[in-house]
DNA sequence: AACTGTATCAACCGCGAATTA
DNA sequence: ATAATTCGCGGTTGATACAGT
């Protein structure tokens, strides 16, 4: 049995809301709520649109509490902190910067946090290296999130011991071996941690972690988000290179 | 001025998860 | 227990604006 239409397609309206329809639903909502029900929000508000439209509508666009305009430098560090340690979950990243929405940050990554970032140009061939992109993400950096909160959901996001930043000085555990960061490794590296516990894949889409015991690697390669690739020997070089501590390699084996 | 390529962002689509009957 | 329904998410598309030639 296939999956029925969540409405009438032939009878309702897509593309651009009207100023009419805006006003049409904003009034219904702060008049009556959504009453739990997008389904059937649309008839009893008058309006002919999928219920889902409106829910987008309203959610994106017409609830009082929506933040319109540029980020600013604090929300491209969030947002950025976050996609390092959870990737492209837009909504929770959304739920971190009050007043924008899932589908503005997603808009906003995609169109020119990301290019920015990464140093994109429109020849691949031209994007530079891990070691030499000066601001690979944001320096510098500061704990996106508190310890608290996000505790319970499926999707929540790691506890703030979780998540690094690491600061120079401190020490920290890696493979249960203890690491100083003395030596202030570059803001790059540091956010490579982030990557190490959560985000490292192969080309393969195994998933690594340099902090546990296995993974499996094929062509030196690692994959970042984005679909940028880089090779393993020369992060893991760089990783070692720059903590002080009496690691000798890290394993991944 | 006309055309073309690129960037932006609102909106749509399909899917999995959650909820309800 | 299970099928149907609804919600919410992330990826993608398409219309429009803008920049460059």
């Amino acid at each position: 049995m296939g999956r029925s239409p969540c409405c009438d397609k032939a009878n309702v309206k897509k593309g651009p809301w009207s100023p009419e329809e805006d006003a049409k639903l904003k009034e219904f909502i702060e008049k009556h709520g959504t009453g739990g029900n997008w389904i059937a929000l649309p008839h009893k508000a008058g309006l002919k649109r999928c219920g889902k439209s409106c829910r987008l509508r309203w959610l994106n666009y017409l609830r009082p509490d929506i933040k319109h305009g540029d980020f600013s430098e604090e929300e491209d560090r969030i947002i950025c902190s976050l996609f390092a340690t959870i990737g492209s979950r837009w909504s929770i990243i959304a739920s971190q910067l009050p007043g924008r929405t899932d589908n503005d940050i997603k808009n906003y990554w995609n169109t020119k946090l990301k290019k920015k970032l990464l140093g994109i140009t429109n020849a691949p061939s031209q994007r530079k290296p891990v070691h030499q992109q000066k601001h690979f993400f944001p320096s510098p950096i500061s704990p996106p999130l508190q310890a608290t909160n996000h505790a319970t959901t499926p999707t929540q996001l790691p506890t703030s011991s979780q998540v690094l930043p690491m600061i120079p000085g401190d020490n920290y555990m890696l493979n249960n071996t203890s690491l100083s960061t003395t030596s202030a490794p570059s803001c790059s590296l540091l956010q490579l941690s982030y990557y190490e516990q959560y985000q490292l894949k192969d080309t393969t889409e195994n998933t690594m972690s340099f902090g546990s015991s296995s993974s499996a690697i094929e062509e030196n390669k690692l994959m970042f988000p984005g679909g940028v690739e880089y090779n393993y020997e020369e992060i893991k070089q760089l990783l070692i290179s720059n903590y002080s501590g009496s690691i000798n390699d890290i394993s991944l084996s």
